[in-house]
DNA sequence: CTGAAAGCGCTTACAG
DNA sequence: CTGAAAGCGCTTACAG
């Protein structure tokens, strides 16, 4: 391993002098400067960051919590936030949770103190006391898509108003029979588009019927039983509101098993608009959530808190609610 | 920030006694144990790794170098090297080339000496020959699912035979006009999933036709433009081999635009397995990968790997095939 | 303009 | 069994 001292031998000078060369260009002569960026070229030294991160303090890394990879919306988030990390020269440490609270937790205590400047936390929960904790003692900390109303920095779409808007588009044309496949209901996102739903049922004056309310427990092949079993028991429906594309993909082989056409006898709508939504058949009309775009506006959150706090500045923190997009297609023609 | 400093002034012990409790066991009487995990405990002491990884000239810290999150494929592999990472106090540093080789190598030059102690690449190339000098110089390094028969150590499947038992499959159930639609050459994988379609197509007699090839060159929609093309330039088919399920979906779109039932009119075989295909309309046909298996042993191996480095011991790359699946749907009934 | 020194937080031989 | 010292590779005031 090359390190300042190799390069200050060859050049011929102190290995402080190496240093400054290469970090602050001021008080050093055109001649060593040219010797120093010489022998650095030749011995393709890179300084270690190991070791400039324990002088300065800090790790120029940051970490992404994600609930899963295989979250179908926490790929593109990835994709946003490291580009965005990239650059500006940081590094992105990625901390998978698998939607356990315990690991969360592990994840954080070796965080906290040591690797990383700032996380970014995309699988927060109500209870996750932990977190709240880490951004009262100052920590850098940006919530994405997740959040409960804390005063912490965070960005994420108005789920409420998105299945409001999108039910509002179902029973203007025509549907009056609305049933709602609806996730977990300890993530807020569920529950603010179960509050749409229930919204819009209720300001076009239609009553909510709990039959139809399907609630995912384990996973998606619940709610294909869940589908099925509402049609046997008779409940006529014109339509289904899936609050999310998986979801909504389920919902569509549910229907088309129970001998139901998409859309003539039932639409489906979806929430997400994942890439394969539009190549389905029917094409899948969904609400598009800008996810890349949420990554990015995470991370330049994060970083501007990070260079708050090294320049001692006040930071506070606020909520950025990005726009949502209806997509109409075929499922709901 | 706790230090150990910290820790020793509240057990009235020496810093270095405190280290010496903390990391081996040998040689503390156990009142000076008790203290300092006492202190220890009421401090929430944490050692700080960036210190200890200057110190030990090893950081724990593995980076997963990634052509892109949006690669299907991508997530799952994640999801296998994060577990496998985690569960061994290792940390994974994200690394997303966005399939660019100025990208990649900047990343290799930035972590090389310093970040981290081994690198998983799934993003490899034909012509990534700083990949290859990286390993000549003895820094661990495992590819996954994309390699060129180099001395790397590597983990992935026989995609040419895979391949030729998905067109066996086609063909023993008649199918004789069978189509292909194949990714960019430059990866491997491709190549050698095409070639499993032309040993099927010599094996049983079948003369390969040019016409029928269909080559994605700018994303998945041209996939989509070449089969409307092929068919309406009246070539008679009746199955398409995709060699991803991305494309198979794709291609399923295409033919029911062109009015094309699958499978009575053209069956249509996948590859990859991927979460939706078997709520398709119909369900896929595909050839499975174990792709969270291939981020496990992938880790494993580059655990291997830095701990013979580190043990001074030799240590003999080796490519692993792990085995694939047909997985039968209705899509080629 | 440049070198010597201190120090970031730790680990580990080395004395005692 | 335990403390003092050296040192990992760097940055940055401090002298000169």
């Amino acid at each position: 391993m090359v390190t300042i001292k190799d390069v200050a031998r060859l050049a011929g000078v102190s290995f402080s002098t190496v240093s400054r060369v290469l970090n602050q260009k001021k008080s050093v002569s055109p001649d060593t400067y040219r010797k120093v960026m010489e022998a650095s070229e030749i011995l393709q030294y890179t300084p270690n960051s190991i070791a400039r991160s324990l002088k300065e303090g800090c790790t120029n890394t940051v970490a992404l919590m994600v609930p899963s990879m295989r979250n179908h919306i926490v790929p593109e988030i990835a994709q946003g936030v490291e580009d965005t990390a990239r650059k500006n020269g940081m590094t992105v440490i990625l901390c998978n949770t698998n939607e356990d609270i315990g690991v969360e937790k592990e994840y954080l205590r070796k965080l906290k103190n040591q690797l990383v400047d700032g996380i970014i936390v995309t699988s927060m929960l109500k209870s996750s006391e932990h977190i709240r904790a880490l951004q009262r003692e100052g920590f850098p900390l940006v919530l994405a898509i997740r959040h409960y109303n804390d005063p912490i920095d965070a960005v994420a779409v108005d789920n409420r108003m998105a299945a409001y808007r999108a039910m509002e588009y179902l029973i203007k044309t025509g549907h009056r029979k609305i049933a709602i496949a609806v996730g977990r209901l300890e993530l807020n996102v569920y529950v603010d588009r179960y509050k749409g739903y229930c919204e819009a049922l209720e300001h076009y004056g239609i009553a909510l019927e709990e039959a139809l309310v399907l609630r995912e427990t384990s996973g998606l092949e619940s709610l294909y039983h869940l589908v099925r079993a509402m049609i046997r028991d008779g409940h006529q429906i014109d339509a289904i509101f899936a609050t999310s594309d998986p979801k909504a993909i389920m919902v569509m082989k549910a229907l088309r098993d129970c001998g139901l056409r998409i859309p003539q006898d039932v639409a489906v709508m979806g929430f997400d608009n994942i890439e394969i939504s539009s190549a389905l058949e029917p094409p899948l009309s969904t609400v598009s959530q800008p996810l890349y775009k949420i990554g990015v506006l995470a991370m330049e959150k994060l970083m501007a808190q990070i260079r708050a706090k090294v320049e001692g500045k006040e930071y506070k923190p606020s909520l950025s609610i990005l726009d949502t997009e209806l997509i109409v297609r075929k499922s709901t023609e």
